[in-house]
DNA sequence: CAGAATCCTGTGAGATACTG
DNA sequence: CAGTATCTCACAGGATTCTG
């Protein structure tokens, strides 16, 4: 585990340290840390998903908030979505570059999470 | 092996690639993306801070809530506590060990955000 | 199949006041 | 200074029904 980058560490993001309120961090910092936001972006980071497939994969979220999750991202560039006109309809969702590049930036964190995360949770 | 779904399952994280509903990960996971997690996070990454001190570097944090992501992270093992007893009181926060490798696993990310946050909200 | 529309609820979260 | 203790509520989120 490399840990050498990481201390004092001048930071400029964030102006350097703060976190404004009302600044536009912070919205796409909920967007992502939203309840169902990393999980999605988790199930995308592997390929494209349709929205049954997204459904069975991210485990307990609801049709409404899968919608919502969604549309969240695609408003912020971070998914595609491409509707086939077919009957019965098919929809596909796939990351972005934008999207793939938050993705790649979770997992590192993800991956330490479910290492740890019995360790964290059992203790108590 | 069920060769039908099993595509391309090689992340190991989140045992391999399912997000299971009521596992430890998804715990963890909550307690770190909740509202205020990330930024009480991050303003610790830099170093030691005071309830007083925290309450500024967060902007817009209630007492209510910094009370309560703090105790999150202490049960979790993620900052430790450490009030001095005097008057007035003095109480210093720091994260462990544990805390310093989920810093260092955000960093990447909020560096991002910071980066792209205007262009992602602007675009709108 | 992939949603939209409704209705409903729990609780995450804020405001205020108080205290060792 | 560093917190509790209440009160309150908006809204994130869930359940159900409907449809192109």
């Amino acid at each position: 585990m490399d840990v050498s980058f990481a201390v004092n560490r001048e930071r400029p993001g964030f102006a350097g340290g703060k976190y404004p309120a009302d600044c536009s961090s912070r919205i796409v910092l909920n967007h992502i840390t939203s309840r169902w936001g990393v999980l999605v972006l988790l199930a995308l980071e592997r390929g494209t998903l349709r929205w049954g497939e997204l459904r069975r994969e991210v485990e307990g979220i609801s049709e409404k908030m899968l919608a919502s999750t969604l549309k969240t991202f695609e408003a912020d560039g971070i998914l595609h979505r491409e509707a086939q006109p077919t009957v019965p309809p098919r929809v596909d969702y796939t990351l972005t570059e934008r999207g793939r590049e938050v993705a790649m930036r979770l997992m590192p964190l993800m991956d330490w999470i479910a290492d740890n995360a019995d360790d964290i949770v059992g203790e108590r």
